[in-house]
DNA sequence: GTGAAAGCGCTAACAC
DNA sequence: GTGTTAGCGCTTTCAC
């Protein structure tokens, strides 16, 4: 494959030129078209080896109406959990022929749909949310933009959705913990409780603790009934005389972060304090965090989310919205222990 | 702004039709150009408002010639150092305009570069490269695409760099646990020896052991002089009665996985075994973990990256390679102690 | 089996 | 100031 020596990449003209055919002969080629003699083929083919020729995606998608880009929306990526999906994602996407744009949610108002219509304004051919958007401008702007969108691991009414079947798993976590003879339990929520992942977990573990006679109360990281999660609050629930004895964590971040507030303040996990998260992210496996968790499918969502938007994109999926809920599975490990009598 | 019903995005020409103006109009009001009545602007806003109407940023790119789009070449997400710097070079680059498409380098052969050819397809602006690649093949590719490429965190000899002070790291890293009092001092690298950053670093210290009279002793993770890192030589290595006192990992990754390693083994950290990383990634923070680390400004280098690629795609950076090194510091937290004598 | 021609939605001269 | 026109690189009928 020599490289062409002109500022310009190749076009198909220049193919075209240079094997001594017309335009449409070499995209005929190139698209696979059948019905094209062998020596026609080859010609073609040397052409664009001699050349480098690359065609345009972009003039491409322009006039066929439809790209091979999926935007990805995506939380933080310093949480790993984001990065984990978004990987399996870009993964998967890619052996289905679909590459990856992607923007942060960015958590400042200000031009807060920026990222998102600079995705649509590339015409992308599907949109993967990975983090709850309850956001009235965000809603108009997809379902004005006529783009299938799937949310993966969150929800919203509007859109399709891949999801863990968070309620179901919100029960397994706090019965684990119940059945480890605890009966103070919290519940600790993200920072914004209109994810409703988050709160669909926090549905099954209120069930759980009232189907066994136990009170439920939930905490918030920032806001809500915990003021804010500094050391004098944390303190007095996790350390104090009638202090909770566990906690279910809504994800992995907010239940590592539990362990750090107890490693600072002293306190034992599990011996004081059992905790069990969210996610399995996988970095909790590692001894010294070695978390007992609910493990989300990550891969396996990833792919479903793909599919069902591929498919939405070819309209083998039609009509209303489409719920898949996966199973996630209780991932027992260090840093929930019986409860001392 | 109402949005249209049609099933096709409203076009410049829909705009112009309803304004009552001509094609051309609506773009020199859309690109802001000057010398337009009040009255007219208006009137196209207005229409642009009624319509949803959103610029087909694949037309405009066609006929530009040029994209606002970065190619980013990562390495596995799930690694949280790429994903940081991922997230920094999002950050940024949306604030000057550029978006972001990525693929991960993909370390199974089949198809190595089938995801960078795909960014290039796009007509990507520039390209970021987040992890080495030695390869011919990616280079004549990128090459002979006359797209401009940055290498961040790693090196390349054909294109731009901007890397931390790696030797000097590795000195400041080795001295720091020299300092400490060990003598029998490891160095840790990546599996991929390939790496510029890791030989760099590997080179620090080098430097400072011999400077020190002591003997350097370089391992990898997968092959190299250590056969493989599961427990049997592991426990040697660290446990044994000619054990090292010290390790000098290449990055936090592996410093975090031998950290595991010596939990599994029993090895007290950093009674027993001083660990030393380089990166500086978030979690290494957590009291857990308390790595003492050499940190790379992540935030920094992404934006000299960025600032880098985009001077270049403006011409403003004209000539030969263009290498930027930043200094990066010494944290020092729980993870390397003195000696014991 | 191959080629001519009409766009896809937009920008950027250049006329009017 | 505003409109006309000629593409950007490609796909896709539809003739030949």
């Amino acid at each position: 494959m020599k490289q062409s020596d002109l500022r310009k990449p190749a076009t198909i003209i220049d193919v075209a030129r240079r094997a001594g055919l017309s335009k449409s002969t070499v995209s005929n080629v190139i698209r696979g078209a059948r019905g094209i003699t062998t020596s026609t083929r080859e010609r073609v083919e040397q052409a664009i080896d001699d050349l480098g020729y690359r065609p345009n995606a972009l003039a491409r998608q322009l006039v066929q109406q439809r790209a091979s880009i999926f935007g990805v929306v995506s939380g933080d990526l310093s949480n790993p959990f984001f990065a984990e999906i978004m990987n399996e994602i870009e993964q998967y996407a890619a052996t289905r022929d679909y590459r990856v744009m992607f923007c942060s949610a960015p958590s400042d108002m200000r031009d807060r749909l920026a990222g998102l219509r600079a995705l649509l304004d590339h015409r992308v051919a599907g949109l993967l949310f990975l983090t709850q958007i309850n956001d009235d401008d965000t809603r108009n702007l997809v379902a004005s933009s006529r783009v299938p969108a799937v949310f993966v691991t969150c929800a919203a009414e509007w859109a399709d959705i891949v999801c863990s079947d968070d309620v179901r798993g919100g029960v397994v976590a706090t019965n684990h913990l119940i059945s480890l003879g605890h009966t103070r339990i919290g519940y600790l929520a993200d920072s914004l409780s209109e994810d409703e992942a988050d709160r669909n977990r926090q549905i099954g573990y209120v069930q759980a603790m009232q189907a066994n006679g136990l009170k439920p109360a939930v905490f918030h990281w920032k806001d809500g009934g915990m003021t804010d999660v500094r050391e004098m609050p944390m303190k007095r629930l996790i350390g104090g005389s009638n202090r909770y004895t566990a906690f279910f964590s809504s994800n992995d971040f907010g239940a590592i972060a539990l362990l750090d507030h107890a490693d600072r303040l002293g306190v034992k996990v599990p011996e004081d304090l059992s905790v069990i998260g969210f996610d399995d992210v996988s970095l909790v496996s590692l001894r010294r965090i070695n978390l007992t968790t609910m493990a989300q499918p990550k891969a396996t969502m990833a792919r479903l989310a793909v599919n069902m938007l591929a498919g939405r994109i070819a309209g083998d999926i039609q009509g209303g919205q489409v719920r898949q809920t996966i199973d996630c599975e209780l991932i027992v490990r260090g840093s929930a222990a019986p409860a001392r009598s």
